[in-house]
DNA sequence: GATGAATGAGCTTTCATTCAT
DNA sequence: TATGAATGAAAGCTCATTCAT
């Protein structure tokens, strides 16, 4: 019944871009459902292939679920290393950093949902995977590098953490967008609005601005509260 | 494996405590494996009943986990309200509410994986409640009412917004726990060593403290950057 | 927590009472949804019992069914009887119990989808029961004595079958109703109708008394075209 | 069990072949348990095909009882069309369609309890269905064609209805076999005995036409007995 | 007599995955 | 390379029925 010419030779379809539509289906896919939500078929039809080029291309839906995982934290990685902050100012390339990271979540929408899922599955694939761990500690080495030039030169108080300073900045980029629904409902307010966004990118580079720039609280403050505040 | 003692008096039928050991397992059920990834036969199970038991008492999957969300919010509210941050002086009080969220959230570790999980699942059982948008309003108000008696004594910067506060207080307090298994292999370091989390707390209580206690940076530099950050 | 008075003695409920009303919700769920489309908490919630009162009362989802069935057949043979068919002449007598069936199925909506239900379920029960054939001789007889008596007098034709009448009666009554549905659908009419009803009525009877009043047909036909319509 | 002939060539793999086995065995399910009661995997299993197929060809057990309902119909109306009753002289062709229907009915033991059935379940599919509603009127107008024919050459009498004629026809042939079981419990003979088949063959026939060749009973007895027989 | 608690068995449906072409 | 056919395993839910008070 099927009727076939002869000129049968040329490539059915770019093997190649094939693959990519699926890697960017199941990150669609993936982003929306998590990992046990996401549907094999969906992500097929979604990349305009079927099921079976998944498993050939990929082999199941554990691989494809760490490719499209491995890709998220490469993207990004990358282009922090192109924020150059070891060219910039202690004060300047923190607020770059900081400015970055509030954009990079707001633009690529995909990323808060990849990572809050992996971290639903309980970091699963992230353990298997050797790209994340070896793509953070050149971000670790420039804030590192950024703290210790704003300390020497008085800008910035002195003995901050660069993970502990890097996981705070995450914190106040991320939580807005990982949360957003719940937050949404509790404050009866999309936080999903730009007007709403814009306002948060002021108060995430302030925090982080007034932290690094103030001087110390009295040491006699801080550990008289450090208890279990609850009786 | 079933350790019985011999105090088996206590009545196998009683429908108050099968359901609250029911809600129980949920919870946990839920808060290790989302909604789609939770199963009604492992709540079940851990519930020493059976599904059907489920059924009867709750009524369903989506019934279950909605009641698990309330009770989530509903718990954490109450003891928010406990606070009774009206009675204490405006640093003393603002402390005491980022200390209570870091400790609470580190104490009732199903709080955040719950929490996460519903945005997993866009909201869809938040937006139900009629819980979680009322026990709010109390909060925000009793933020309000720290930040403008600090305001008024001089204590705190002025014209702070008491969401914007509060999202940061719980992105500071959420973020480490609700990423800490992507955030551990980043950095090849457990987010949960409670040396490192006693290490955070200090951390957190000083950025939201030096946050409010520093006047605000010159307004300048603050639309200047206002922009996007990448070419 | 319950607070009883002392006068404690009466009965609760009337028991006949309950069975009765167990009885006819039992009907009414039997006749819509059939017996494997019954529930026993439908007919519990409709009875205003619950379900251990069946099980009490009648044993279970058969015995239940069984009485709801035997029941059905001991209605309608005993009015039946009260027709007296004896004492009428043949032409009278006859259309008195076409019309009486006619008239019977449809007032009594139960009837014909308990019926049509038991033989969905392959005459299970009625072959386990002994009411079933035992009501129906005396209805054989009756119409056997019409039968005779119209024949003998030369009202009606001879040699007619009284198993082969009834069941052209109630064919005739029964179909319309039973399939009423589909034939609705089909017609694109509603069968239940008022008006084509009492049509229906008015043809049934002719039909019956046209075919008893009738001389046969000539023999020479009959067997000319008993044979497969088809090619 | 499984009778194989060494003709084992026939693809295994073959999906019209697989679905019209589905549909085979969902006719036969369907009209011994009727909708509620048929069981997907005992299709699958008499179809020597699984439960995942049935999903995949016809979507759903509405779908597959819709499918074999419409099939049903479409098969019967296709060979009523082919009796070409107006090629036929009056007599001749009402006998023609009554004994097509009549052996109609015997020989495709499903279609009796596919249409009971699908009234137990009130018509619900039918109703959905654009082959039922249809495919009838076809039928009408071949009956009407004959009545008008025969009562303008004064072998019929004249304002026969065609619809009341035609669920004369299907009653007389439809409740022999759709209550046979009942019956033959009542009457203690089974009905299914073809000697008393062949019996009632004669009887429907001969009950047909003599009821279209009579003339009509004289007009004082008609309305003597129209009247609602209960208050 | 009446009722809440509990259960075993089964049903429809879905999903990831593999086979054969 | 690409695709239709087929399947094992399980998940959510329901139902008739029994236990214990």
């Amino acid at each position: 019944m099927k009727e076939r010419g002869d000129d049968e030779k040329a490539p059915r379809r770019d093997a190649a871009l094939t693959r990519q539509r699926i890697l960017d289906a199941a990150r669609g896919e993936f982003s929306l459902h998590g990992y046990s939500g996401g549907r094999m078929d969906r992500i097929a039809r979604a990349a305009g292939a079927n099921v079976q080029m998944i498993y050939r291309y990929f082999g199941g839906k554990d691989d494809l679920y760490l490719a499209v995982l491995e890709d998220t934290y490469g993207r990004i990685r990358a282009l922090e290393r192109q924020l150059d902050l070891a060219a910039h100012p202690p004060v300047d390339g923190m607020r770059r950093l900081v400015e970055f990271t509030f954009d990079y979540l707001v633009e690529n929408a995909d990323f808060v949902p990849i990572i809050r899922n992996e971290n639903v599955a309980g970091g699963r694939f992230a353990k298997r995977s050797k790209v994340v761990p070896n793509t953070t500690p050149p971000l670790v080495a420039a804030i590192k590098d950024l703290l210790e030039r704003g300390g020497a030169a008085g800008a910035f108080r002195a003995g901050v953490d660069p993970m502990q300073l890097y996981v705070t900045v995450l914190a106040l980029c991320f939580t807005h967008l990982s949360n957003r629904h719940t937050l949404s409902v509790m404050f009866q307010h999309d936080l999903g609005d730009p007007e709403w966004l814009a306002q948060r990118r002021r108060h995430v580079v302030e925090v982080v601005c007034a932290y690094l720039t103030k001087g110390p609280s009295e040491g006699r403050d801080q550990e008289r509260h450090h208890q279990p505040a609850l009786p």
